[in-house]
RNA sequence: GCUGGCGUAGCUCAGUCGGUAGAGCAUCUGAUUUGUAAUCAGAGGGUCGGGGGUUCGAAUCCCUUCGCCAGCUCCA
């Protein structure tokens, strides 16, 4: 006679079932549909028998259909409406591309294949690397499979016989992550698709005919294992969805992602471009950029005043003796640009701001009372990036950082960082993002070989950074061993309108600079003390908030940042001159206006500035003219607004000055 | 830097089998004087990224170099 167990449902409901029951013989019992609905299932082992195996069975583990319960258990069956069932089912699509390609291309060997945040991948070894042809036969042989409806079969193979298998199908890589994973006396959990066979722990959907909606996207290569040094692996990635419905919204978003794009909409706005003659890396700022720019410059230096910030300038190249003093020359030499000779001496090209401003503390003895020092910059930095990373603004080889470093007593810090958290915030918030991310990187004490610094310095560090985020209130992550090698850091993340994370703010403690350079104050007592040394910068740079900011509004600034505020546009040429007057008032409170009197059709100039995202288009005919109005066209908006000339100066002039998102 | 893809007019792109360069938009000129997202006509504009090679002949094939794109690695 079986043993039987009880399984626990959802419900509150229990079942006693023979010993050896699946999941799916249960969602049978139930009902049918949820047989048919079910993809995997979430088990605990119930109650205090106390002989649930260390690791799993602890906390609940997702787990096949098919596996047979052994013990008391709490029982969920996960269909295509939990999140936790998409992440088991697009690694089952990446068994599914594997099975694929080993069909097509037997003599492939597989690394591995997991789910991503929206997608799934599987990395390939191959001596011929995979064409775009390639991706599509191997998508048709997917959806073969998919017909064949093929089970993910589990079994448990006797490791050495595992490994012997997959060695003698030149499976390195898979020899390697058993070798790293089980141990010698385990047996080692495998998943067999047709001809295909991974060494995976599952689990997996119960079988390929249940993938609905998939579409392998591009291939590229890998690192196997991630390190440059190891040969390169082909990864093919793809997506998969419970529903076409879904995986269709989930491309249409890519598409939108795409338009807002920063490299598109700078050319396309004329905003900024890259010069092929002038080097990769080097932004040239156009005419409608520099404006925004001149925006953001203005803003902050205005800031820097506002909140006690002396803005000084620091030369762009230094004597090589400098780097060798701070360090950079050292560690931070193979992202530098050459040094270059000059007569007296080598020179090299600045990729940080610190050393500058280092040299501007130290040019005066301090006294406590001159405490804390701030000294700002907008400070253009050059560093040499591999040729391979550079990304249209938002990663460069020259950028402006808007930095500063304050230097201050022991007792000063924690109110020092406050404020550059709270100012990071504002920064942050009048450019028109309101939510963030916090996170606290802090060093890891097991790697001192990558941290500078006494434990005590760090943990008072940490601390003071530690409390500073608790007395304001703000949520933060804690990310060990993520500090710079000087010191731990805040950095603020933004979510822009379509919910992507930037990294742009950061305010880090510094504890090495001061000690290489012999920073000294004179404290009360008249001894000579080594201050506090924090580093920050908010934009994080210029030219990457930048580009930030036109995808945050998909190249439709606020109107305070559009390059033109307000185009006049006269319906025929007998209207210029009241255009012109309108335009006269408007300049004189600070507007950005320009006039159209082009021989163009007023539909057709209604069309290029909307296209050129200007925020307001003002249209004057007989009408407005006899009645000194102007027609108000909105960006975004259908209906257009008449009203006294006067009236739109007003109204924009105060929206402008408060930088708020429309009239009144 | 690595793997793969791409580079044709200012922009977006077409160009078959190797046979001597094409469209739309933009620009310029002329006509038109317009009521809420493209007025019409004409003209000009190219060392087909650069260099080398194969060939009677190269945008097209090969080599090389520069740049761009995706990803990896690294980062503000």
């Amino acid at each position: 006679m079986a043993e039987s167990i009880h399984v626990k449902l959802p419900d509150g409901s229990e079942k006693e079932v023979p010993k050896g029951t699946t999941a799916i013989d249960i969602a049978k019992s139930i009902s049918p549909r949820l047989a048919d609905a079910a993809l995997v299932a979430k088990a605990m082992p119930l109650g205090s028998n106390g002989d649930a195996p260390a690791g799993e069975g602890a906390r609940p583990t997702l787990i096949d259909l098919t596996r047979p319960l052994e013990k008391d258990t709490d029982l969920r069956i996960l269909t295509d409406r939990d999140p936790e069932a998409l992440e088991v089912y697009r690694h089952s699509s990446a068994h599914l591309l594997a099975a694929a390609v080993l069909e097509l291309f037997p003599e492939t060997k597989l690394g591995h294949g997991p789910a991503t945040e929206s997608g799934f991948f599987y990395d390939f070894y191959r001596p011929t690397p995979f064409t775009p042809e390639d991706l599509d036969k191997i998508e048709k042989k997917m959806q073969e499979l998919v017909q064949q409806d093929i089970p993910y079969a589990r079994e448990f193979l006797p490791r050495d016989q595992g490994l012997a298998e997959f060695k003698n199908e030149g499976d390195f890589m898979k020899c390697h992550f058993i070798e790293q994973f089980t141990k010698p006396e385990e047996k080692i959990s495998i998943y067999r698709t047709g001809k295909f066979t991974d060494f995976c722990r599952g689990p997996h959907i119960p079988s390929t005919g249940r993938i609905k909606a998939f579409k392998l996207l591009n291939i590229a290569g890998a690192y196997w294992l991630g390190d440059e040094k190891n040969p390169q692996l082909q990864r093919i990635y793809g997506t998969s969805f419970f529903s076409k419905k879904d995986m269709e919204a989930h491309l249409k978003q890519i598409e939108e992602a795409k338009k807002r794009d920063h490299r598109l909409l700078g050319k396309q706005l004329d905003l900024f471009s890259i010069q092929e003659l002038a080097g990769p890396g080097l932004i040239f700022w156009h005419p409608k950029g520099g404006i925004i720019r001149k925006e953001m410059e203005d803003w902050m230096r205005e800031q820097y005043v506002k909140r006690g910030y002396s803005l000084v300038y620091t030369p762009h190249v230094m004597r090589r003796q400098l780097w060798q003093t701070s360090g950079h020359e050292g560690y931070y030499a193979q992202n530098m640009f050459d040094a270059m000779e000059l007569d007296d001496a080598e020179y090299r090209l600045k990729p940080m701001n610190c050393p500058g401003h280092i040299l501007i503390y130290k040019d005066s003895l301090r006294s406590y009372r001159d405490l804390p020092v701030r000294l700002g910059e907008l400070g253009t930095v050059y560093r040499y990036e591999r040729s391979g990373v550079m990304h249209g603004l938002l990663r460069v080889r020259g950028f402006t950082q808007d930095d500063a470093h304050i230097f201050c007593t022991p007792e000063q810090i924690e109110k020092e960082i406050a404020d550059c958290v709270e100012f990071a915030r504002d920064v942050l918030r009048d450019f028109g993002f309101d939510q963030f991310q916090t996170e606290l990187s802090t060093w890891n004490p097991d790697d001192r070989k990558n941290f500078v610094g006494s434990d005590e310095q760090w943990n008072r560090a940490t601390q003071s950074l530690e409390k500073v985020l608790k007395s304001l209130h703000i949520e933060y992550k804690t990310i060990p061993g993520e500090a710079a090698f000087y010191g731990p850091k805040i950095d603020i993340k933004l979510v822009d309108a379509i919910g992507r994370l930037w990294q742009l703010s950061t305010v880090q403690f510094d504890f090495n600079l001061p000690q290489r350079f012999g920073l000294e104050y004179v404290a009360e007592d008249g001894t000579r003390k080594q201050p506090v040394m924090v580093h920050r910068a908010l934009y994080g740079s210029v030219e990457r908030f930048f580009g930030v900011l036109i995808e945050h509004y998909a190249g439709a600034f606020p109107a305070w940042l559009s390059p033109v505020q307000t185009v006049m546009i006269p319906i025929s040429e007998r209207h210029v001159d009241y255009a012109n007057k309108v335009a006269a008032q408007l300049h004189a409170v600070g507007v950005r206006v320009e006039v159209d009197a082009r021989n163009e059709k007023m539909n057709a100039k209604i069309r290029e500035h909307a296209l050129q995202k200007v925020p307001y288009l003002l249209v004057v005919g007989d009408k407005e003219e006899e009645a000194g109005t102007v027609n108000v066209r909105t960006r975004g908006k259908e209906k257009t607004d008449t009203m006294p000339a006067a009236e739109f100066v007003e109204k924009i002039k105060k929206l402008i000055a408060d930088k708020a998102a429309t009239l009144n």
